[in-house]
DNA sequence: CTACGATCTGGAGTGAGGTCTAGATCAAGT
DNA sequence: ACTTGATCTAGACCTCACTCCAGATCGTAG
């Protein structure tokens, strides 16, 4: 890894060579073997070009689109759907309402996901605070409670 | 599943009868399959009494102890850990620092989630935004662009 | 030239978290 | 007694999203 990054470093730093799996591995936190299932599964938009001796170089382009879908990802979109949405995309233009519906439904799913988690902390803090309590009135009073 | 509601409705709606593990299923959200599989992985506090034929009978601190079960595996604590906190409420008195610390450290897990999803929605909104722009634009301006 | 690390392919394996099946039993209504 | 629906057990099976392996190839550094 030292070798391909400084590499693409020492060549330059913002110019928009292609970079090798591993680079985009590094900057996109996806793992190796993640990308080529990505690329596998169709979840890229268009095909990775390759070196003539066979190995993968991402365009910059390619690199933006896997760093959306790691936030589509992150936020629990399923790779069906992410598959979908690629799709769309390398459909090309013409269907931006469709696309427009999938995102927003996915959006609104993170905001159900969010208001969840929000209840959760509420009752895990709850919790704590129950614990916290008890712990700070000492450990004498520790009849055993299974609700608590 | 109107049998069994409608027996313990007319029963009592306020008591502690002993619940079916149909009727937990439903209070609980999970499955009954799920209710049959925690127990076996030992995600319960006690053992859960049976009826003379076999059947489970929740108590209502089943129900409550699942209840809190649920809001712990939604906002992602993975059966291992919420496996362990069982065991410690199981022993009983005397480790309620460890409880804390566990609660504590998953809060903080929950937290770091609810943050990454408000970075998600914000990309994903803004996504959205492109998409709505370009739509109320007219489809004509339509250059396919992949980043967008 | 040799070594070594990165990458290639196809396909098998993994872990989490359930879900489902079969075949039997229980309990309530008619 | 009979039917119907809920429940029982043990264990097989499933989906998802990767992850890993074997065995070959590429490409740069020494």
């Amino acid at each position: 890894m030292i070798t391909s990054e400084t590499r693409a470093e020492t060549r330059s730093e913002t110019r928009e060579e292609p970079l090798s799996i591993g680079e985009v591995a590094a900057r996109t936190g996806l793992s190796v073997h993640a990308l080529r299932f990505y690329e596998r599964e169709g979840l890229l938009v268009g095909p990775v070009r390759r070196s003539t001796g066979g190995r993968r170089r991402y365009a910059a382009c390619d690199v933006e689109w896997l760093l959306i879908c790691v936030k589509l990802r992150e936020s629990g979109m399923p790779l069906a759907e992410l598959k979908r949405f690629a799709e769309l995309v390398r459909q090309g233009p013409g269907n931006e309402a469709e696309r427009l519906q999938l995102l927003d439904a996915h959006r609104r799913r993170v905001d159900a996901q969010i208001t969840a988690l929000e209840e959760c902390r509420s009752v895990i803090t709850w919790k704590v605070d129950v614990y916290a309590e008890h712990l700070a009135r000492g450990e004498a009073a520790g009849l055993w409670d299974p609700t608590a």
